[in-house]
RNA sequence: GCCCAGAUGGCGGAAUUGGUAGACGCGCUAGACUCAAAAUCUGGUUCUCGCAAGGGAGUGCAGGUUCGAUUCCUGUUCUGGGCACCA
C-alpha cells in the first residue's frame, strides 16, 4: 500500500537508508566531471539544539549541491563542527561536566537532527576542531604564522629565517649586523616579535577581580560581570596576536576578486578602515616630549584649538599639571571601567578632562591645551588627535562644553552654530595655507611638515591586530614554551600538543587560564608551557581546507587535492560573520598561499548570506502597581475566592493580563511577560489578534497553575474560571473567555519560549515538506519570522503533486502517451523558471513555480511520463525523497541523484499573441491583444481604434505614443 | 554613536533591465461532498465609493526625476544585524 498515498515517513526512511547503504553522497577527490565546492559556515554545536532558523542555510546549500550534481558536477558538500568555545566551558563551570563530554553529546544531538532533514553531506569528511587529529594542524599553522614575517618589499609572508639571515648579514635600520650578533637571545627575540605574524605583546583585557578571571565581552553587561555583577576593569596582560594589519591592503584588494554582496564588502572595507593622513609632532610646553597626533586633515592645522589624547596613554602622567592631577586620575579611573563601545557610543554626554599641559602649534607658536577624553582610543592612530572645532562636529561640541574659544579658518562657511566638515572652503586665517582650497591645502601642508621634519604622510588602518589568546581551557593549546620571558616554538614533530584533562575549570593564578593550575603539564624540562589557549576562530580559519583531505596524517591538506578542489565556489552563512571569521579566514588563506601550501589566496569565491529566522514571542502583561493603585477593572488589588485564602494582586509574577487592557496611553504601567504557548489567530474588526487558550497553557506548563490570568470577562486561577462579580467572586461556567496576547518578533531563543524545533515538523510533515517550506518562507538572504501555520500549504502541494502520479485506489496512473503542446509548454516554462531561479539563489520562487506547474498540470489532467518524469527531477533538489520514490516508480533503477537536469526548449513556450496593457497618461485603462510580432505602427492603429482608449482621449489627438515591444503601450495626451 | 541591511494586503512574500502591483501559499469567507466531522474540491478575498458598469486611492513617511517609479535620486522615521574575548 506504500505506493498508493503519500506516506512520507516510509518513503523518507527507505531512501535515507538506501543512500546511506550505497554511500550515495561520497565524493571522490578526482573526477572527469568539473568540480564544485559548496560549504556551509562551520556550526558551533550548541547545547540548545537546532531550531528552525539553523537549517535555513543548510537547506539552501543542499538544494544547490543537488542541483549542481544533476547538472553534471562533482560536488563537495561537507559538514563538521567548530567544537571549541566558551559555552561548553561555561557549562562545565556550572554543571561540572567536562567540555569534551558535553560537546560530544551536543554533536550527536546535532547530527541526529541534521540527518532527519535529509542532507547530502559526505559525512566521511566530517571534522571536529576539538580533536587532536584536527588541532594538530591548527597548531602547525600557528607555528607557520609564528615562524613567518611580512616582507614589505615582496608584500607577502616569508619564513622568519630569511629575516634572521638578513639581520645577521646586513642588520636593519635599527641595528647593524654586528650589533645583532651581539644581542642576547632575549634581545633578538624582542626584535623578531615585532615582525612575526603570530606574536606576543601586551594588551588590554576585561579583568574581573572578584572572579579572578578575564571575561569575554559577552560576559560583561553594563560594566559589571554577567555572573555576580562584579566590577570589570581594563587590565594589561601578555597576549598573543595575529598581525592581520600587515595584510590590510591585500585584504582590501582581494575584495575586488570575490563575489560577496556590496554591503558585505563595504562592511569589511569599513572595518579595515584605511585612511591617508599625516602624523604630526607637536612640542609640549615645558617638556622634551613630543605629542604625536594622527590627522586626515593637516590642512586645518591653523584651526587647532585643543588636543585630545587617549586617557590610557603613558604620556598623560608626564604632562598632567599638579593642579589637574587629581581630576585626571579620577577621569582615568572612570575610563578604565568603560568598554570601547561605550566610550564611542556616548555622544550626548560629553566627558573629558583638561590635563594642564599645552602643545605648541609649530607654525604659529600658539599654545594648545591638551585634554583627555574617552572617545579617543589608544589603539587607533597615535591615540591623540588635534581638534578643529570649526570643522568637526564632535570637536565643536567638546569645545562648547569646556568653553574653549573656537578659531575660524573657513570664514563664512562656519556660522558659529555648528561645525562644517567641508573640504571645499578656501582657508582663511591659516598662515602659509591662507587662500588655498582645503582639499588642495592637504598636500601643501604635508609637504611643509615633511620639509620641516615635524611630520610625515601616514596611511592608517582602523583595524587592529587580532587578539589570539584566551585565558580559557576549552581551546587549542599553544605549542609554545617560555624561558625567562622568552618564548620558543615547539618543533612540528612534537605536535599535537594535547589539551590535558582537567577536573576544575576555574581560572589560574594572576588571571591565567585553567591550564596554569596543572603544574605537571606547565613545567617541562624545555620550559614553561603557554597557559592560554587559542580563540574560537583558530580552528574555523582554515577548516574549508581540511574537508578536502580530512584523513591526511602527513599534512593538513595535500597540495594536489587543494589544487583540484580549489576555492569554495559557494559559501553560505550569516552576515554576523561579516568582519570576524571572514576576515580571519581570508588572512590565513593568504598566509598559506604565500608560504606555498595552497594555490589560491581567497578562500571563498561566492558568498551567499542567509537571513535569520526570527521567533514570534507571545506576550502577556504584568501590571506595575503603585501603592494606592487599583487594578484595571476598577477594583482593589485583592481577589477574594471563596474557599481559598484571599490573594493579593501585588505578587507580579502571578498575574498575567490579557493584552486588551494595554493601550498606548497606559502602556508604561505594564511590563511584558513572554508566554510559552502557541496562540490562535482570530480576526476581530479587521485586525488579527492572538488568542491564547489559558486552560491548555496551564495544562502544558503546570508551573503556571498558580498564575492568575486576567481578562475583562473573568479570571482563571487554580484551574477554574472566576467571575468578576461585584457581590461575590464565584466560579463561572464558561468556555475559555478570550485571553489575548500581543506578539513580538525577535531572535529565537529558549528563554523567550519562541523556538520551534525542526524535529517536530519533520515528524509531522516529513523532511521534504520541511525543506520546501523553509525555502518557501521568503528569500534566503532576508530575515523573517517563522510561522508554522503555512507549512500545511506546502504539504498539501506535495500531496497534490503525488496525486498526479498516483491514484489512491488505482495506484500508479502514469501513461506513455505523447504530451500535448499545452502540457509541454507548462513543463518547459517551469524548467526555465526553476533553473534560472536556482542559479540566482531565489529558492523561494522555485517553490512557487513548482506549485503553479502542478496546478496547471492538474487542470490539464496530465498523467504523461514525458512530462511527469522531468518534473520529478526538477523536484529532486528540494524534495529528494519524494523525487526518488517517484523516479523509481516510473521504472528507473538508477538514482535520481545522478539524473540529468531537464533541458529547456524555447520552441515549446513560443507565443503568437501578446496581451498588452494600455495606459493613458500612465494610468492603466485596458488591455489589448496583439500579434507577438506587431510593430509600433500596428500597435498604434489598434490602440487608437480601441473603444476604451477613445473614451479617455475624448476626441483629442494624443501628444505621444509609447510602445515598448513585448511590454506595454502608453498613450500621452 | 558608528557601519551594513530592510520596510509591499490580515500574514509570509512575488513583480529578474524603470513598463499590467499583490504571483504562490497561509488565513478568512461562500459553496460542493458528508448524518456529521476530517480530508478533498470549486469560487471570492488590497482599501474605498457604487446594485452594477465603472471610478478613486495605494508598495514606511516627505519631496524629486520620468510618458511611466515597489524599482532611480534627496531627506526622514522605524526595525534588524555587526562593532574586535559568543560563535
Amino acid at each position: 500500500m506504500l505506493l498508493m498515498e503519500y506516506n512520507f515517513n516510509a518513503i523518507e526512511k527507505k531512501w535515507q537508508q538506501q543512500w546511506n547503504d550505497t554511500k550515495a553522497y561520497q565524493v571522490p577527490n578526482n573526477s572527469s566531471k568539473p568540480k564544485y565546492y559548496v560549504l556551509d559556515m562551520f556550526p558551533y554545536p550548541s547545547g540548545a539544539g537546532l531550531h528552525v532558523g539553523h537549517p535555513l542555510g543548510y537547506i539552501a546549500s543542499d538544494i544547490f549541491s543537488r542541483y549542481k550534481r544533476l547538472k553534471g558536477y562533482n560536488v563537495l558538500h561537507p559538514m563538521g563542527y567548530d567544537a571549541f568555545g566558551l559555552p561548553a566551558e561555561q557549562y562545565a563551570l556550572e554543571h561540572g561536566v567536562h567540555p569534551a563530554v558535553s560537546t560530544e553529546q551536543n554533536i550527536n544531538n546535532f547530527r541526529a537532527q541534521l540527518d532527519k532533514i535529509g542532507f547530502c553531506y559526505d559525512w566521511d569528511r566530517e571534522v571536529n576542531t576539538s580533536k587532536p587529529e584536527y588541532y594538530k594542524w591548527t597548531q602547525k599553522i600557528f607555528l607557520d604564522l609564528y615562524n613567518s614575517y611580512f616582507c614589505n618589499t615582496q608584500q607577502k609572508a616569508r619564513p622568519i629565517a630569511e629575516l634572521i639571515a638578513k639581520y645577521e648579514t646586513s642588520g636593519s635600520k635599527h641595528f647593524t649586523a654586528a650589533e645583532w650578533q651581539a644581542f642576547s637571545v632575549a634581545e633578538k627575540e624582542e626584535w623578531l616579535m615585532k615582525r612575526r605574524l603570530a606574536f606576543s605583546a601586551y594588551g588590554e583585557v576585561n579583568w574581573c577581580e572578584a572572579l579572578g578571571t578575564v571575561l569575554a565581552n559577552d560576559e560583561v553587561v553594563n560594566g559589571v560581570s554577567e555572573r555576580g555583577g562584579h566590577p570589570v576593569i581594563k587590565k594589561k596582560m601578555r597576549q598573543w596576536y595575529l598581525r592581520i594589519t600587515a595584510y590590510a591592503d591585500r585584504l582590501l584588494e582581494g575584495l575586488n576578486r570575490v563575489d560577496f554582496s556590496d554591503s558585505m564588502k563595504e562592511m569589511q572595507r569599513n572595518w579595515i578602515g584605511r585612511s591617508e593622513g599625516a602624523e604630526i609632532d607637536f612640542a609640549i610646553k615645558g617638556s622634551d616630549q613630543k605629542l604625536k597626533v594622527y590627522t586626515t586633515r593637516p590642512d586645518t592645522i591653523f584651526g587647532v584649538d585643543f588636543m585630545v589624547i587617549a586617557p590610557e596613554l603613558e604620556l598623560v602622567n608626564q604632562i598632567k599639571s599638579s593642579e589637574q592631577a587629581e581630576a585626571v586620575d579620577n577621569y582615568v579611573a572612570y575610563v578604565k571601567s568603560r568598554s570601547d563601545r561605550e566610550r564611542q557610543a556616548e555622544v550626548k554626554q560629553i566627558t573629558g578632562c583638561f590635563t594642564g599641559g599645552y602643545a605648541i602649534n609649530p607654525f604659529n607658536g600658539v599654545e594648545i591645551p591638551i585634554y583627555i577624553a574617552e572617545y579617543v582610543l589608544a589603539g587607533y592612530g597615535t591615540g591623540a588627535i588635534m581638534a578643529v572645532p570649526c570643522g568637526d562636529e564632535r570637536d565643536f561640541k567638546f569645545a562648547q562644553h569646556f568653553n574653549i574659544p573656537i578659531t575660524n579658518i573657513i570664514g563664512k562657511h562656519f556660522n558659529g552654530q555648528e561645525a562644517n566638515p567641508t573640504k571645499d572652503a578656501v582657508l582663511e586665517n591659516s598662515g602659509f595655507l591662507t587662500g588655498l582650497l582645503m582639499k588642495d591645502a592637504i598636500a601643501v601642508a604635508n609637504d611643509k611638515l615633511e620639509e620641516l621634519g615635524i611630520g610625515k604622510r601616514k596611511v592608517n588602518y582602523k583595524m587592529r591586530d587580532a587578539g589570539f589568546s584566551r585565558q580559557r581551557y576549552w581551546g587549542e593549546p599553544f605549542p609554545i614554551l617560555w624561558n625567562d620571558g622568552v618564548p620558543t616554538a615547539m618543533p612540528e614533530t612534537a605536535l599535537p600538543l594535547n589539551l590535558p584533562h582537567v577536573e576544575k575549570y576555574g581560572p589560574g593564578p594572576e588571571g591565567e587560564g585553567p591550564l596554569a593550575n596543572i603544574a605537571e603539564w606547565v613545567n617541562t624540562p624545555e620550559g614553561k608551557r603557554e597557559t592560554s589557549t587559542m580563540p574560537g576562530y583558530a580552528g574555523s580559519s582554515w577548516y574549508f581546507l581540511r574537508y578536502m583531505d580530512p584523513h591526511n596524517e602527513a599534512e593538513f591538506c595535500n597540495r594536489a587535492v587543494s589544487d583540484y578542489w580549489n576555492q569554495v565556489d559557494l559559501y553560505v552563512g550569516g552576515t554576523e560573520h561579516a568582519v570576524g571569521h571572514l576576515l580571519y579566514s581570508r588572512m590565513w588563506t593568504k598566509v598559506l598561499y604565500d608560504l606555498g601550501y595552497i594555490g589560491f589566496d581567497e578562500p571563498f569565491k561566492k558568498l551567499l548570506n542567509q537571513g535569520m529566522i526570527q521567533g514570534v514571542s507571545q506576550v502577556a502583561y504584568i501590571r506595575k502597581f503603585s501603592k494606592d493603585d487599583i487594578n484595571p477593572l476598577g477594583r482593589s488589588n485583592t481577589v477574594i475566592i471563596p474557599g481559598l485564602p484571599p490573594f493579593s494582586l501585588e505578587e507580579p509574577e502571578l498575574q498575567l493580563y490579557s493584552a486588551e487592557f494595554v493601550t498606548e496611553d497606559n502602556r508604561e504601567y505594564y511590563a511584558e511577560y513572554k508566554i510559552p504557548i502557541d496562540v490562535v489567530n482570530v480576526n476581530m474588526q479587521n485586525q488579527t489578534r492572538n488568542k491564547m487558550d489559558v486552560e491548555i497553557a496551564v495544562s502544558k506548563y503546570p508551573a503556571r497553575l498558580n498564575c492568575v490570568f486576567i481578562t475583562s470577562e473573568a479570571f482563571f486561577y487554580k484551574g477554574l474560571w472566576w467571575s468578576w462579580n461585584e457581590e461575590k467572586t464565584e466560579v463561572i461556567n464558561v468556555s475559555s473567555p478570550d485571553f489575548f496576547t500581543s506578539s513580538v518578533v525577535e531572535k529565537m531563543s529558549k528563554s523567550k519560549f519562541n523556538t520551534v524545533n525542526p524535529d517536530d515538523l519533520v515528524h509531522k510533515f516529513g523532511a521534504d515538506t520541511f525543506r520546501m517550506y523553509e525555502m518557501f518562507l521568503g528569500p534566503v538572504e532576508v530575515s523573517k519570522p517563522w510561522d508554522t501555520k503555512g507549512i500545511e500549504g506546502v504539504h498539501r502541494f506535495l500531496k497534490k503533486l503525488w496525486r498526479l502520479y498516483f491514484d489512491e485506489v488505482k495506484g500508479l496512473q502514469v501513461t506513455q502517451d505523447e504530451p500535448t503542446a499545452d502540457e509541454l509548454k507548462v513543463l518547459h516554462k517551469t524548467i526555465k523558471k526553476v533553473e534560472e531561479d536556482i542559479e540566482r539563489f531565489s529558492f523561494n520562487t522555485v517553490v512557487s513555480a513548482l506549485m503553479v506547474c502542478v496546478n496547471e498540470l492538474n487542470d490539464l489532467k496530465c498523467r504523461k511520463a514525458a512530462i511527469l518524469e522531468p518534473l520529478a527531477i526538477l523536484l529532486a533538489p528540494y524534495a529528494p525523497h519524494m523525487a526518488a520514490e517517484l523516479y523509481s516508480a516510473l521504472g528507473h533503477t538508477d538514482s535520481v541523484l545522478d539524473a540529468t537536469f531537464p533541458v529547456f526548449n524555447p520552441a515549446h513556450v513560443l507565443e503568437s499573441t501578446k496581451e498588452y496593457p494600455v495606459s493613458v497618461n500612465g494610468k492603466l485603462r485596458t488591455t489589448l491583444m496583439l500579434p507577438a510580432d506587431a510593430d509600433q505602427a500596428a500597435a498604434e492603429a489598434a490602440t487608437l481604434a480601441n473603444e476604451v482608449v477613445q473614451k479617455w482621449l475624448e476626441g483629442k489627438t494624443p501628444k505621444k505614443f509609447i510602445f515598448v515591444k513585448g511590454r506595454m503601450i502608453n498613450v500621452v495626451m
